[in-house]
DNA sequence: CTTATAAATGTTATATTATTACATACTGTT
DNA sequence: AACAGTATGTAATAATATAACATTTATAAG
């Protein structure tokens, strides 16, 4: 069971503008979207983007500098994340493969260190892009 | 079989510092610390970064924007990364191990698209700060 | 050896991404 | 109403990365 999140005014508009979005955003690309609502400020987004990923509404696409809406209905995993792009595209989408993520949750290395979260960004071409 | 190749001037220079170096270190720390060497300019830094990435030599660690030496003696896995980073004393290092990379090389999900490369990066405490 | 080509370098300027610092206002408790 | 926590507004600046152009060095083919 999750908490349920209410968004504040910038983190409305902003989540908004994103899960609208087709793709992943960049933080400049969005805050020249919201400048028409009154959002000025580079750290107005970057505020709002922030608390978005620590409450699992948004990814950051660590490879492209950019945020994704998450696209797991419940957002459950948002400390567990696995993406798929493509490299001519630049196309992404979130992978929800329960076996993917058993494995990886569970995944412990000689070490010994047992991790809390993890990150995966898989690359290639995707199925248009591939047939081009 | 990997093929060897000759570092130019600064790419030799730029590896041998991150290779000495104990955790990964950033395109400007770099840049800083060989200012003596006469590399003067940050894109001669990202120049030599791109080329050693490209070849294998070191990797990035998107997360944190920082560059690291293969620990791979090999360098044959620069398309397939595994990283294992504390969230408190930021030291990070490269998980080998070959299950988990078969398992992600072979990895395809729903939709069918096949991944050419792969980065994974690991989050949580390691040994010695978990015990703080 | 020389010519062609690719790779690497040097340099200046600038673009892009992200944070610090500080003042103010809103929201939900007790 | 008073408090604590969260969010906002604003200006300045730090940190990360690339564009554009001129030149030089390395590599391979004839």
């Amino acid at each position: 069971m999750q908490k349920e999140h209410n968004l504040s005014k910038n983190q409305k508009i902003i989540f908004d503008l994103i899960d609208k979005s087709r793709g992943p955003m960049k933080a400049y690309s969005i805050l020249f979207n919201v400048q028409k609502k009154g959002i000025k400020a580079p750290l107005q987004v970057y505020r709002a983007l922030d608390k978005l990923v620590e409450i699992g509404k948004i990814h950051k696409i660590e490879s492209r500098n950019a945020f994704i809406a998450c696209q797991n209905s419940s957002c459950q995993v948002s400390k567990a994340t696995a993406f798929s792009i493509c490299e001519s595209c630049e196309n992404v989408s979130e992978i929800s493969n329960s076996k993917l993520s058993k494995y990886l949750s569970n995944f412990s290395d000689s070490s010994g260190m047992k991790y809390s979260k993890y990150n995966l960004e898989f690359f290639g071409l995707c199925k248009k892009c591939k047939s081009k």
